[in-house]
DNA sequence: TATTGTCAACTAACATGTTAGTCTGATAAG
DNA sequence: CTTATCAGACTAACATGTTAGTTGACAATA
């Protein structure tokens, strides 16, 4: 059940740089660290060689462990250790499920309450958006599109909304990383994002959450092709065998 | 700012019947006393006092508090001290909003998927709703009510959904406990789950959508005028004030 | 070979000591 | 009477020592 590496402490961020409390530089520290994938499924967390690398003692390292653990990111196994979990096929599903309904309700709500203001805001994101793609920059498109989801949560004007939809779905960005997106892929995205931008200058509620359903729906398929080609990275429970039959 | 009571740790169940890790077990005590109000809101929550009654050293206890402050039912501020969070209109619509899109999401793929094995679940939790109501019987109604939600979100077979939903809602929860419910109401909550209940047998997906979000439309307005009556367990944020104008 | 039992090494969980930031309230200055 | 200051008493955050449970290698046995 584990041959598996320990972690590579050397791909850890400086935390120096970082702000706020400890305990919380050396959560984002790891997080980030699992979530680029420099920590693979699998991985066991050395607690020493982590307080080593960062130079803190192990408190704020468990506390970071701790919270880790609440978002699904590692499986501590009590009295025994920690390591980073697999991807699973059932919670990549639940994650897409989870976030859908907040982008759902989120798009609804802005189709019904979008100010002028917002509306700038939007259409200068699309801009962008287009301009990177004449661009090809992958990287950049990738945030403006980060950006796109992340302004329309903002404009509920609910406040945890955003990191509550992060958290829902962090196996699922987890994932995302291992899909590599080509010029083609990204062209399709734009097409779908103006979809639902010009949904909701319509002010309609339930096209918008249609364009949005549908370009939400692109994403578990790829991942699911993955797990051909990566099985190794992912968990396989018995509730996934049956999903795959 | 303070001249806000301590809590009292009287009030913290015994946490010896509790299971599971000792850190667990301390934050369902505190968690069940915050959410019954046994520990009112602006109490400042004393490390010593509960390390007392408990019979726990501080590390299980801070990590309890950590868990709590991120579900922000305790404000922890730093090197300095914790109390129970307030209750915050906004919060309160925030939570109701959350709870909403995940109801709906819900219901829907449970209009689409309804086993007959779950439908004689539904139907079995229905009849005892009818039976509470013909004996009056308000906690237990209460408690078939959080089931009927409760067996919803299982249907669909997401692990996680059911935590998720109640975390994210677990300010309503708390303010929930001030309302007291009248035959009048708990009658109409049953006309209310019938609706969806019906509209789930005929796998009407938009109507059960309805039924659901007409359903949970009802609490958000009786909160809110709590506020009138018992101002001081809330906190008027800027926000606050910005949205009862 | 396969199975079982033992034990050493490792771990998370817990207890407790230490540090440094924050609040309060008394006192002094205006 | 108001305001500023400053010391002491708190607190969370952090460091570190201790406990107890798990794991896995290996030897003993069949």
């Amino acid at each position: 059940m584990s041959k598996h590496q320990d972690i590579d402490p050397q791909y850890l961020p400086d935390i120096s740089s970082l702000e706020g409390a400890l305990s919380n530089r050396v959560y984002l520290a790891i997080k980030q660290a699992i979530l680029l994938l420099d920590f693979p499924p699998g991985a066991a967390l050395r607690k020493a060689l982590i307080c080593d690398r960062l130079g803190v003692s192990r408190a704020p390292v468990a506390d970071a462990i701790t919270r880790l653990s609440t978002e699904g990111l590692v499986d501590v196994v009590p009295q025994s250790g920690t390591h980073v979990s697999y991807f699973s096929i059932s919670e990549i599903r639940e994650g897409s499920f989870l976030r859908e309904a907040l982008e759902l309700a989120t798009v609804a709500k802005v189709a019904r309450d979008l100010t002028d203001e917002q509306h700038v805001q939007l259409r200068r994101n699309m801009r962008l958006q287009e301009l990177l793609i004449e661009d090809k920059d992958i990287p950049g498109f990738y945030q403006a599109d980060e950006e796109f989801h992340s302004l329309l949560m903002g404009f509920t004007g609910f406040k945890r909304l955003p990191e509550v939809a992060q958290a829902v779905s962090l196996q699922v960005s987890r994932a995302r990383i291992l899909l590599l997106p080509s010029a083609d892929r990204i062209a399709e995205t734009l097409a779908e994002h103006q979809a639902i931008y010009e949904a909701l200058l319509a002010r309609d509620e339930q096209g918008a959450q249609d364009a949005m359903r549908d370009h939400l729906g692109q994403l578990p398929p790829r991942i699911e092709r993955l797990q051909k080609e990566q099985p190794h990275l992912f968990n396989l429970t018995s509730q996934d065998l049956r999903d795959t039959v």
